[in-house]
DNA sequence: TATATAACGTACCGAACGGTATACAAATAG
DNA sequence: CTATTTGTATACCGTTCGGTACGTTATATA
């Protein structure tokens, strides 16, 4: 009653969605071709499809292994740090690093994803699984911020909403200026201008 | 001797170059087919290849049309405001109302089209134009910076350059989370937010 | 060894892509 | 009116798209 009858599998599909994903991260969902997808991969079309089922599905299975990687290299800053301004600070920076790093496509996922929105071949179930991991990234930074206030350490005239705001709009920033080739020095500078308005 | 033999055109370019521009900004370069464009012009392929050549160079008369637009529609916001800070603010609001306006693709034309930088159909001089576009408009803002600092109004606490970064780096991401659906509203909660990195 | 099961490679499907050849329609110049 | 010039519409070009049918190969079970 073994499930591994058959001819088994020449590849392993973890490093085979890893390929995937690094193809998905650099050009969204739209302009990912399978031929790319079946090059970085080094499988035929039909072993992708048996595989991960059709190019909707593995972009959705990449989407949620991106997903662990941000929680797996960036949340620890966000949760180590006491002090919840340097603990977002600490967090951005971080994430820049990533955005910036040559050895990676460039940019955030999430954000190269969003970027075709209304494009004519996204699926609406593409689109919708973005928005909520957006959302759910986003959250990460807000409960920081509203723990940092929970904590006493929010000054009285900063408004916790629209600090996330500015947050999540900035972050959304960054990876677009990370896609479009800026340094990380660069961007490290943005960053410490945005921590000006939350003095320490 | 006159330039009008022939049968003359039979619909306004200028008309014709607006509807390609609305369907390049929702869709950046890539994902814009040519099936979207001749249906948003109502033109026949034929007629829009020999008005504007082929898809790369309506694209980029597309794009210089849109800088027309930015700087007609935006940038009296950041020369008659004689105080810095509220000329740069004024000018953020009034982006930003474009941006989320309904009526309009949504996002920013060069942001949008900077997502699919590295795509296998985007031409290289569509992404240097593009580069170039987006430099320029950053300059718009990082001269006011600059005039704002010679003028005295600019905190000593204050380093021009990491403000400038940090407003492009904002404006990227204004457009992105509009792209993404966030509401006029929201959005100036985060230039509330970031505008007290200056204060006043 | 014989059979069932599953992965593999090849070759193909219809559709849409960007772009164009060609034939026809409409205007001016002589 | 005739000739010429130019725009328009149709129909098509080769290529690539996402996806699959099918015959072959490799393994586990019996």
């Amino acid at each position: 009653m073994k499930s591994e009858r058959g001819r088994p599998r020449s590849f392993d599909t973890d490093i085979a969605l890893d390929s995937a994903l690094k193809v998905f991260w650099k050009h969204g969902f739209q302009s990912a071709s399978l031929s790319e997808l079946t090059k970085a991969t080094g499988l035929s079309k039909p072993s992708l499809y048996s595989a991960f089922g059709d190019k909707r599905s593995l972009y959705l299975k990449a989407l949620e292994r991106y997903l662990g990687l941000l929680v797996e290299l960036h949340a620890a800053r966000l949760t180590e740090e006491p002090d919840g301004r340097l603990a977002i600070e600490s967090f951005l920076r971080s994430l820049t690093k990533m955005l910036t790093n040559p050895s990676l496509p460039g940019g955030c996922f999430i954000i190269n994803g969003t970027a075709d929105f209304d494009g004519p071949s996204v699926p609406k179930e593409v689109e919708t699984a973005l928005s909520q991991a957006l959302k759910g990234t986003e959250n990460l930074v807000n409960q920081r911020i509203l723990q940092a206030q929970s904590d006493g350490q929010l000054p009285a005239n900063i408004d916790p909403q629209d600090f996330c705001i500015l947050l999540s709009t900035l972050i959304a920033g960054l990876a677009m200026k990370a896609k479009s080739g800026e340094t990380e020095a660069n961007l490290n500078l943005g960053i410490t201008a945005t921590m000006r308005a939350w003095p320490s």
